[in-house]
DNA sequence: GACAAAGTTTCCAATATTTGAAACATTATA
DNA sequence: TATAATGTTTCAAATATTGGAAACTTTGTC
């Protein structure tokens, strides 16, 4: 799961999704990257449940999974930012 | 910080030290790779800010940082478990 | 001072991950 | 049916990460 989270860009989707749910084309394009790419990474969120899917026609849409997610990110914020102020005291 | 925490070793190191204290040959001795490894390992751990050092003599303990690890951790077993079971139920 | 003990750093080989293009699959629409 | 739109898979090349031995630091001990 860990391994999940361990590439920028899947945080940047995980982002996006907690605002609500976004098709592969779409995400593709707010990132900047080949959609082959962007279904590969969230493929990775998905194996890790992470994220699930809801497919429409061609579509398929990706939300978020659980709502631990959410916990588990702002808990990750206040680690990374408790770290940031403590190296500025350095 | 999540790159930090994905590598098997890594979270063996961090559930190691939700124990205690631990130096680098004891937790060398303990996953059985070359000090020189594991150096490097709690060296990412520290980068992240997930420990924090003491040195005493030539030996150097690691321990735990923030609380915040901990509920962190339990968060990502929530989301593993719950995973686990959705992928048993299909 | 010489030596040992504990860690870190440096090097390079071995692995693993990511990337993008192209081929493929599936569903909708003219 | 032909075509377009959306995603996924496959492949090889490019990158990044890891592993281990050896050199090096630092501290303690004889």
């Amino acid at each position: 799961m860990f391994k999940a989270l361990s590439h920028p860009i899947r945080i940047f989707f995980l982002e996006k999704l907690k605002e609500k749910s976004w098709c592969v084309c779409q995400l593709a394009a707010e990132a900047g990257i080949p959609k082959s790419a962007t279904s590969k990474h969230l493929s990775q969120l998905k194996e890790a449940g992470l994220v699930e899917i809801h497919k429409t026609g061609t579509r398929v849409e990706y939300s978020i999974t659980a709502p631990c997610v959410l916990k588990l990110a702002s808990c990750a914020e206040g680690v990374v930012l408790s770290n940031r102020k403590k190296q500025l005291e350095l």
